[in-house]
DNA sequence: CTGAAAGCGCTTACAG
DNA sequence: CTGAAAGCGCTTACAG
């Protein structure tokens, strides 16, 4: 089969303008130098025609290229959640580096604002068409984002948003709406008269994604007059003695915990713990498919890990981006992931 | 940023072998018509220059077409579920029609073989480059697929598999391991005295998928010395009074029935059966994310549904033809699909 | 403000 | 068995 005579292109456009395929093109990308009179004339024909460009042809005669930059945490001894994410950058360049576009990834430390702040300011220097942007300090985040929005460089929030800081999407969890799916499994099959207890386990004072959890988590509660009595701890240290000293005087005070929920990724802490401690029969939630969460899970310790496919959103965010600064269409301003449950047995064939 | 003056391309590898582009071209695509010397010249030199096509430029040039045929049942009155993997296609196409490849949707009737002998019929008369079946009869299938590898075209299973018919890939669930999460999920809460029942519903006598699921079903409870009896009913009518009447029967028969496993999306039906017959305590789990179920997931009759992401089979199906036939490269034999568990609670961000 | 011409990296029909 | 030339549908640098 051959290829139909194809569909209008710009030379037909010019054709119909009387003017030359350059001018076309010119309106075609809102360059300068076109009178109004022409402009509108093209335009017109564009719309009559309904013009699709050939992206094919656009990207191969161009010789811009495109280059996005990628903010996120580096992957740390402490977790190896940021390697998702990563996986799905490099599989969308792998996808559209034929067209012209190239990735450039900063790493920061999750521990260090300074470092983020530093990033950030290497973007800005480099003078990108697009920003991917996990953004873990909201102060830093406004800053940096005003100077995008100044500049006009189009960017993405994954992992957490930031509202109204005017980024071109959002594309991750509906953090209150996950703590409430985390608190229907937690209590699925757990006694009326056990505790709940949940644990935010975090070195940031402002860690303003826990809020949204732990709200949706209690919506459930109160959505379902469900009667367990909520307890409730903050660490702010992460090292595995530390958790396990507040632990310990929690679980001595209130002797009838039957289930725990953990906040984050830090559930395998927990985890320890409970196996250390010899108490594997409290029913254990928490988040993130990463390694050491799922030896918890396969040990029958953990029940459920939530998870958010982080390589997904970070896939979907530089797709998002590709889509308006090559294709110049339009993408949704808030993109809300899955909330998938992983247990023992279907982690094998879950893909992040 | 401008273009780095580009890798190596057909014109540098007819400069170095002293041929022109076109010869290069030949080889390049194992065409006939070129001596074997040069062609081992050439090929050589593709070897040590790495060369990797612009597979912008070689479509747009390209006055070829390449038509891909779907073969999946059409969206019935009885289910919505194939409504999924058609939207997949339609996802896939978009993004892939700018490089000429056109598909053509086939539909059949679940409940009628000669509607898919007929389809399939209809598919080889037109000559296409590759395809998407959904194996729903067997021996049909092998037949189908015998002829397809004589002519050497393409084709992928989604949704279910029929091994050593050599398709390119299969995509879609491990069935076993969904039974097993099935019965891990039913009996997360159950107490050990109730029985669980297994229900089967459909027209067809010989569902080859029933059989893996239920087996893995069965293997969670030896697996993990589950005391709850199983038992177990075909039905094959799907009307609801036909399943009703069944129903009725077994459940006067076992008195203690807590919760019931339907093998496939006809779960709506009996959560139906249990609403009107105030059974609403059986814990109720079942297949796919189809309008029908979803309202029972809202109504807490279904417990959980266990879902394959269809849309994403059928997209990736499709993708996987384009790489083998576009793109050159090679795809795996087997993919499974994730076993995404869908509750009340996160169904609102599900997405096939 | 506008156009002619060259070119992006391939493929193809034709001629020999 | 092989090559010269045209062309795919755009973009660009240059000239006016």
């Amino acid at each position: 089969m051959e290829k139909e005579n194809t569909l209008f292109g710009v030379k037909e456009i010019a054709r119909r303008a009387n003017v030359s395929t350059a001018t076309v093109d010119r309106v075609l990308h809102n360059r300068t130098g076109v009178s109004e009179k022409t402009k509108k004339r093209i335009n017109d024909i564009i719309k009559e025609l309904d013009y699709q460009p050939n992206i094919l042809a656009s990207r191969l005669a161009s010789k811009k290229i495109i280059t996005l930059a990628i903010l996120i945490p580096e992957v740390s001894e402490e977790t190896d959640f940021w390697e998702a994410p990563l996986n799905g950058v490099r599989k969308a360049e792998a996808e559209i580096k034929q067209y012209g576009i190239q990735t450039l990834i900063f790493f920061f430390d999750l521990n260090n604002k300074d470092s983020y702040v530093q990033k950030a300011r290497e973007i800005l220097e480099l003078d990108v068409h697009g920003i991917l942007i996990a953004p873990s300090f909201v102060t830093e985040t406004q800053e940096f984002a005003k100077e995008c929005n100044q500049r006009k460089i189009p960017f993405v929030f994954i992992d957490s948003d930031i509202p109204e800081l005017k980024s071109l999407s959002y594309i991750g969890p509906h953090l209150y709406k996950s703590g409430y799916v985390g608190a229907k499994l937690l209590t699925y099959r757990l006694q009326p008269d056990k505790k709940v207890l949940i644990i935010n386990i975090s070195k940031e004072i402002d860690n303003f994604n826990y809020e949204a959890i732990e709200e949706g988590f209690r919506a459930y509660f109160s959505d379902n007059q469900n009667p367990n009595e909520i307890v409730r701890i903050d660490i702010h240290e992460t090292d595995y003695q530390s958790v396990a000293r507040h632990l310990t005087y929690v679980f001595h005070l209130n002797k009838d915990i039957g289930a725990a929920f953990v906040t984050n990724s830090r559930v395998n802490t927990v985890a320890s713990f409970l196996k250390n401690s010899h108490r594997t029969e409290v029913s254990l939630i928490g988040y993130d498919f990463v390694k050491d969460n799922v030896k918890y899970l396969e040990n029958n310790v953990i029940d459920f890990l939530i998870c958010h496919r982080p390589e997904d959103q970070a896939y979907r965010g530089i797709m998002a981006l590709y889509q308006t600064l090559v294709m110049n269409s339009s993408v949704s301003k808030l993109s809300y992931m899955p909330i998938d449950i992983v247990t023992k047995e279907n982690y094998e064939f879950y893909q992040n």
